[in-house]
RNA sequence: GCUCGCGUAGCUCAGCUGGAUAGAGUGUCGCCCUCCGAAGGCGAAGGUCACAGGUUCGAAUCCUGUCGCGAGCGCCA
């Protein structure tokens, strides 16, 4: 159920009627025709402009338009009153009974309540983490791997079918520099002083490793040359990066469809079948770029390259896509890698990168743009930084080389729960301050504990209902802070749209915040007015009673889903 | 210099494909404790939506320009 696309529906056939009986010119769209909750409850329970949107394309006045609206509305059964106000806005006031028949089409179907068709099963790839293997992921990767999975769970709750993937960079130079630093790593556990110059990776977790690669190959690499371990050190430090990677996106509660090698790219001819999709549009030439605007780098020199012409599909200029000695660029497997994305067939493509990849999107774009014709939109999404604190204060860890606050360091301290949460409660493109304390307060400005709460406390009122025996009946909407929550909850099924079309699960987290201050102000209400309180003496009243606060806890259960956040039964 | 993002209450931030008198939390002030907690609730005060133009019935939202903050900026990944 969803209250107000079905009063849109109403709203669009009157619509219709009219144009069939002349009362409207035919053929108007009505695609811009909105129902919306008014910003002022005082003006109803819903608010429709369509009025206001027709008035040009009718060649007629707004209230005019309005004002026959209002009268063919009310006589619909669920539409109490209709009336016209400011400049043709039409206001609503839905008939009583329609909370409670709200409310128990929740508890009827309590896993369908605000899942969503809109999107017709179309294939999403969404793309996030895609850490460098040569670390353990840290606390900036840890709101990317949040942020990706929360709209992957946004987006098959509203009628996708999501790929979760992460790009494996195993193919450049940063895993040679990994696989000598394991190689260091792999003499010290022989009894050798490590040699960790400038440019390797000083990190204490690939001493593990080094032993590991000891005890597997003994000692037959020590003294050789690069060339004769260089490529197994790399695979073998690699696969141990993406375990320790796996592992840490597993505190989180992330667990990918798809791990992509960058390096099966370079091996099988795939780059140049990519280039050559390009090539064949008139894409790809040789030649010079313009040194950069404003600021001339030092060493600057015109040099010839293999271009890529992105400025064709929207960037500001032309991308070398190979080295002047003939080597690809990072964009090159990455173009490679968005055409594979293209032809395994998905309608829409997601990319979750930090903010320090800004500078790559156009040209990103514009190679998804050439290589599908313009048909599979890629949105890329850029996540700012984290800013720790605790208490108030900037936290830092030890500045000892290699010693950085991981992801781990973080859910060991406060959980996975608390994290997901707390890295949703902003937009992905501001800045967030994460404090290490407040996070944990149990207070009304911490929205896990307040969501979580109010969770808790519908449990406990069921608990208390189930061992009176009492199961919840037909709901009984009447007062108003009840009729204010009930119409919270109506709103479930549209902000789920609003959130999956925009890629803002955000928008969930602050959604939930307010349902739950909505359901403690009804529960505290309750203090006052005992005949508010959800337990009565009355076993029928009760009945009644619980049937609302059930239902908040079913969206909110359903809502940190999305999240991926446990509800929890009570407080500790 | 160019590109992208941001600029909303003292502070931290929401604000839907453009809608009515711009909303929360926090802080300040007043009132209120037996259903799970006053770790809370109710109410009040608090705004030239950075600035200047433009588009239109209507702009925090779209466009142009200016200012401020951040990030990125030819063979780095």
């Amino acid at each position: 159920m969803n209250l107000f696309r079905e009063i849109r529906e109403d709203i669009l056939a009157e619509l219709a009627a009219m144009m069939q009986e002349g009362a409207l010119p035919a053929g108007l769209s009505l695609d811009n025709v909105a129902v919306e909750p008014p910003r002022d409850p005082a003006h109803g329970d819903m608010a429709s402009n369509a009025a206001m949107v027709l008035a040009r394309p009718a060649a007629m006045k707004p209230r005019d338009i309005a004002a026959a609206l209002a009268q063919r509305l009310e006589g619909h059964a669920r539409i109490a009153r209709a009336e016209v106000a400011g400049p043709g806005f039409l206001n609503l006031r839905l008939a009583p009974e329609v909370w409670g028949e709200l409310v128990e089409a929740i508890l009827a179907a309590p896993d369908a309540y605000g899942r969503s068709r809109m999107g017709r099963g179309q294939r999403v790839n969404v793309e996030y983490v895609s850490a460098n293997p040569t670390g353990p992921l840290h606390v900036g990767h840890s709101r990317g791997a949040v942020f990706g999975d929360a709209l992957a769970a946004l987006l098959e709750y509203s009628g996708h079918e999501v790929t979760r993937e992460y790009y494996i960079n195993d193919g450049g130079a940063q895993v040679d520099v990994l696989a000598r630093s394991v190689y260091e790593r792999y003499r010290e556990a022989l009894g050798h002083a490590p040699e960790i110059g400038e440019g390797l990776y000083p990190g204490d977790y690939l001493v593990p490793v080094g032993k590991a690669l000891a005890e597997k190959v003994g000692s037959r690499w020590l003294g050789q040359p690069e060339e004769v371990w260089l490529a197994e050190v790399r695979a073998f430090a690699i696969e141990a990066m993406m375990r320790l990677i796996r592992e840490d996106l597993a505190l989180l509660g992330v667990e990918m469809d798809n791990f992509f090698s960058e390096k099966s790219l370079y091996d099988s001819g795939r780059i140049e079948a990519a280039i050559e999709a390009l090539r064949e549009q008139g894409l790809i030439y040789q030649g010079v770029l313009e040194p950069p605007r404003g600021k001339m780098p030092e060493d600057w020199e015109p040099r010839e390259q293999t271009l890529f012409r992105s400025t064709a599909h929207g960037d500001d200029v032309d991308r070398p896509i190979q080295k002047s000695d003939g080597s690809w660029t990072y964009f090159a497997p990455d173009i490679a890698y968005h055409f594979d994305k293209i032809s395994r067939g998905f309608d829409r493509l997601v990319d979750v990168f930090g903010a320090d990849h800004g500078g790559y999107v156009k040209r990103m774009k514009a190679a998804v743009s050439a290589l599908s014709g313009g048909k599979v939109p890629l949105d890329i999404k850029l996540i700012q930084l984290v800013r720790l604190f605790r208490d108030g204060e900037p936290f830092r860890m030890s500045k000892r080389a290699g010693n950085f606050i991981t992801l781990r360091d973080v859910v060991e301290r406060v959980g996975a729960d608390v994290t997901r949460f707390v890295m949703l409660t902003r937009k992905n493109d501001a800045p967030l301050d994460f404090d290490l304390a407040r996070v944990l307060e149990q207070s009304r400005d911490n929205p896990v504990f307040y969501v979580q709460y109010a969770h808790a406390r519908v449990r406990s009122v069921m608990r208390k209902a189930e061992a009176a025996g009492i199961s919840p009946g037909a709901p009984l909407i009447e007062d108003a802070a009840e009729v204010t929550l009930a119409k919270k909850l109506a709103e479930w099924p549209r902000l789920v749209e609003i959130a999956a079309r925009g890629h803002e699960p955000h928008r969930i987290a602050f959604y939930l915040y307010e349902l739950a201050s909505d359901f403690h102000a009804l529960y505290n209400r309750g203090n006052d007015r005992p005949e508010l309180r959800f337990l009565q003496d009355d076993a029928a009243a009760t009945s009644a009673k619980i049937a609302l606060p059930l239902a908040v806890s079913i969206v909110i259960s359903a809502g940190l889903g999305i999240l991926g956040v446990t509800p929890v039964e009570e407080m500790r």
